[in-house]
DNA sequence: GTCACATAGTTGGACGTCCTACTACCTGCA
DNA sequence: TGCAGGTAGTAGGACGTCCAACTATGTGAC
């Protein structure tokens, strides 16, 4: 081939070129921005849950088992299993059933409003959580694929972000 | 009240500070960075999910919409768009049998490859990608939620993340 | 030329997320 | 004390994503 064989250019990069393009540049850095993002978050969750899959779990359902395994007594309501994870009442009651069909939690009432449900991490569960977060930290969170100079500047960028966002 | 009426904290800081007294120091920062990611898109798909459903299209739907809009004959085969966004070509399928469903797209057959289906942009299709555009700039893209400074920090250490990945 | 292998697209299923709607329960104000 | 309004949790449904499996078509090596 006589033109240079370049191969594959970010599209992300020609996408901001083109918004910019057609008098767009207010919002071509924004936009590169949000779809980085989006981008982004599906490449780390997919090498996450690739390693969790190994046992069993999904990121989502990690993230319950971990809330629990900090937690003070062991079990949360699930209300604050929603907050915490900023996630849908819906979302936390799927993840939970899944949990404890895998006998990995418990629901239990809670002792002074009959509203709310507790949930439990049992043993298995307990056991579980330390493993998978042993193989993510050793395969993904100490090698997250970028510089650590880039991940400071990553989570401040998106500490600032989220509170803008009102999450905390 | 007495104490000092501390609002919620960071949960990703109270993770990361739970993972290095857990001894796991080398891999609090990759955690936060993961953790932020997931969040971070979760809030920034929320916006442009806000103002897309006004014009009955979801992010992944614009997108396929946009990627046709900036294809100089209008039309893609099905694998060139699902190799673009980086989804799974059942993604792809998708995302067309309903864009095909409310009249934005046709597909035709491929004039040299009879395996390939091409995605044909219509005319609704490319007046709803401009009109969902604006709204998305002028809602979204020009203040994506982080300082201008943020925002190319942000897509810098993204790019090298996705690059990390072999995304391009 | 043929056949093994690769590629394009679809179908069916699992899973997570959100939304709407609904029940059960709690709480504060009149 | 009693009721209105708020809160906790669940059911059903829409949607996107991936995976595995399958059909149809293209291609290269023998």
């Amino acid at each position: 081939m006589s033109a240079p064989d370049r191969l594959n250019l970010d599209p992300i990069a020609e996408a901001r070129r083109r918004w910019a393009d057609h008098g767009w540049e207010a919002a071509a850095d924004g936009m590169a921005a949000v779809t980085s993002l989006m981008r982004a978050q599906q490449i780390a969750l997919s090498r996450v849950e690739s390693v969790l899959r190994r046992h069993g779990v999904t990121f989502a359902r990690y993230e319950v088992l971990m809330l629990l395994y900090f937690s003070r007594a062991g079990s949360l309501p699930m209300v604050k299993i929603g907050e915490r994870l900023q996630v849908h009442p819906t979302s936390v009651t799927n993840a939970v059933d899944r949990l404890e069909r895998a006998g990995l939690v418990k629901r239990s009432a809670h002792p002074t409003d009959r509203r709310a449900t507790l949930v439990e991490l049992l043993e298995p569960g307990r056991e579980l959580a330390l493993a998978a977060t042993g193989d993510l930290n050793a395969e993904v969170f100490t090698d997250p694929g970028v510089s650590p100079a880039g991940v400071t500047a990553l989570v401040d960028v998106l500490t600032e972000m989220r509170r803008g966002a009102g999450d905390f």
